[in-house]
DNA sequence: AAATTAGTTTACATTAATAGAAACTTTGTA
DNA sequence: TACAAAGTTTCTATTAATGTAAACTAATTT
């Protein structure tokens, strides 16, 4: 077998996508950002025992919506996630505005 | 002169606005996160010797949008955020979802 | 003071976020 | 398996975020 050599993710995606700051690698930053703020809801959610339903009941909204939002179907405002997080329970959160926005949650 | 009775801002808010879910109070609360990242972004911006114009420039937008950001005329999206942050060398943003959203930074 | 630079605001267009209703799929349970 | 509960998706509507151009005001600098 030939020589291997090996990437890290950003490498590869700086490879494949292009460097940040190029249009098809921050869109694809985007849609990774809102499915990670998504996953991160749910998550939560998931820990409270709390159905979507429910959830949408506590800051008043359907359950579609909140499967949208948790699905990463969109680029939340602030303003959306302040009400989400704060009907989970949460009063802090960081963003990890380096290549993969992850987030980290207080509260 | 009659007994004088000291109120948080928290309870001063409660009692004029109401608390935290009636609908004055929330689109207040609204407000106030826009203002806070508003002054963020300019705070910061400042502090790297920027002017709206060269900070637009960077991430692609005329100085007018960069105003408006800073004034907290809208409920940025975390990829508005997340653009600006990044372009002023920013790395995460931690929110203060409680009552008067604060932003704290790194990087 | 005049000119330049920086920032703001208005008017306007486009796109996308928010949202519900309803039909659908998936998952869990009697 | 049949039923119910939970979650998803499509369709549709409304509002608001993003953005520019251009005219304006405010602050500097020559």
């Amino acid at each position: 077998m030939a020589k291997m050599k090996f990437y890290s993710e950003q490498e590869a995606l700086d490879m494949v996508l292009g460097k940040s700051g190029t249009t098809a690698r921050d869109l694809y930053e985007e849609d990774m950002s809102a499915f990670i703020m998504g996953e991160t809801i749910r998550k939560v959610r998931q820990s409270r025992n709390l159905t979507q339903e429910e959830l949408g009941a506590l800051i008043g909204v359907k359950k579609a919506q909140i499967s949208r939002l948790e699905r990463g179907y969109n680029n939340m405002t602030i303003s959306t996630i302040t009400r989400v997080f704060r009907a989970l329970g949460i009063t802090s959160a960081t963003l990890d505005l380096g290549i993969m926005g992850k987030v980290a949650l207080w509260g």
